[in-house]
DNA sequence: CGGCCGTTTGAGTCACCTCAACCACGGTGG
DNA sequence: CCACCGTGGTTGAGGTGACTCAAACGGCCG
């Protein structure tokens, strides 16, 4: 979180701009000159191979920083999963108060650090885990990120109503998976009992534990 | 690349350090209390499931940066992938160094933001290609950050000849996948003429491009 | 020489992919 | 109001790339 005295710096440069669900927010093209925070809305990152297969690298939540400093390229494109509210402001405005407050480059620097493990994280999910497993861990990834805006200390034992951000082809590509895989592993999740499935996007998780159990994170 | 005041400075307060290959460096546990850069030799970041699955989360080549400043803890565990030396120093100067060199931290964090941008690519990799894919994508990256060491500017027409510093279990754990995988795909490779093998580490790039399109990130 | 370790090679299996049909829903236009 | 169609999701049948299990290899060391 930025601190109130950066945000109102930042807010007296910055303005607000409203994206589309499905629409491409950065290319990998050059010329990138600003960077923004997530108003409100879920961002996917997406890499691709020349042939078109495609990878989501990562998801911005509210609060999350888009943008790569220092830099006037990014490796990777950014586009809404939903309707998107953004806080932008100059890239150059940006780097600059970086170097006049230490402290917001010290929060930038641990956020970025934060990054680097959750990408990491990532990484085992993708190389080591079966597709219940990684089914089960996104649910419980998404479950987290979206539900500290509902209730502050909703515990394992509360029920988790979520409304996901993203479709089957684009949990599939954040998983290396098929959206059909995807789709019959939400089907076995439900019909164990751990989630119900209501319209297309919206899900509650009737069993937290056992969904991490599934998740592969827990022993046993 | 750190400049050498940095490092006049940061050695002032560091000890050389040889590690053996195979040895755990840095658990998950909490209190570590140091930070290092890498003086020559690899050190691969492993992270892993309960169930003992384990995947390798980056691989850090001299002059690279090892440690997690601001947390006691790190997410994942440093292991030597070959013999090791080190240039160590507190955790703690590391930190106050950080704070008292803008420009230091600037380069830190410029690293940090590469280190996201690699972390994020090798998801692609594990994401979405294959296994040939990825055995040559391995190859070409190994080559590219051995490289520079041997020539600065050494082409594509180049012959590389390089020593891998991971055994074939390590190459799967890296690419998600298993050990016997890797060892037909480098049959492959070499019955195609694209590398050769010397001994279990050593092989020859005999034709680079050819590699990089077998790597998947070159159309066609 | 014999045992160990990392690697290679082979044969059979399975989890996930591929292809394709089908369904549910929402919008559109007659 | 209903027929039409497009989109995203589900379901099924069949195929296959990578895994699993197992055996054999070759270098190294005692």
């Amino acid at each position: 979180m930025l601190s109130p005295e950066h945000l109102t710096k930042l807010n007296r440069h910055s303005h607000h701009k409203r994206y589309p669900v499905g629409q491409v927010i950065t290319g990998m093209s050059a010329g990138e000159d600003w960077c923004a925070t997530i108003v409100s809305g879920v961002i996917k990152l997406t890499n691709s191979l020349p042939d078109g297969r495609q990878q989501i690298v990562g998801l911005l939540f509210p609060a999350d920083f888009l943008g790569r400093p220092f830099k006037t390229t990014s490796p990777y494109a950014a586009e809404t999963a939903t309707d998107v509210e953004l806080c932008c402001f100059s890239r150059r405005y940006f780097e600059q108060l970086l170097v006049e407050q230490p402290d917001l480059k010290q929060l930038y620097l641990e956020r970025t650090l934060d990054q680097v493990d959750a990408a990491r994280e990532w990484m085992l999910l993708l190389g080591c885990k079966t597709a219940s497993e990684k089914v089960a861990a996104l649910l419980l990834m998404i479950a987290r990120r979206l539900g500290p805006t509902t209730c502050a200390a909703c515990s394992a034992h509360a029920v988790h109503n979520i409304e996901l951000p993203l479709s089957r082809t684009e949990m599939a590509e954040y998983l290396g998976l098929r959206l059909e895989t995807v789709s019959r592993q939400l089907n076995r999740l439900e019909a164990a009992g751990t989630i119900k499935r209501f319209d297309r996007r919206g899900i509650v998780i009737r069993d937290m534990r056992g969904l991490e159990k599934l998740s592969g994170e827990l022993p046993l």
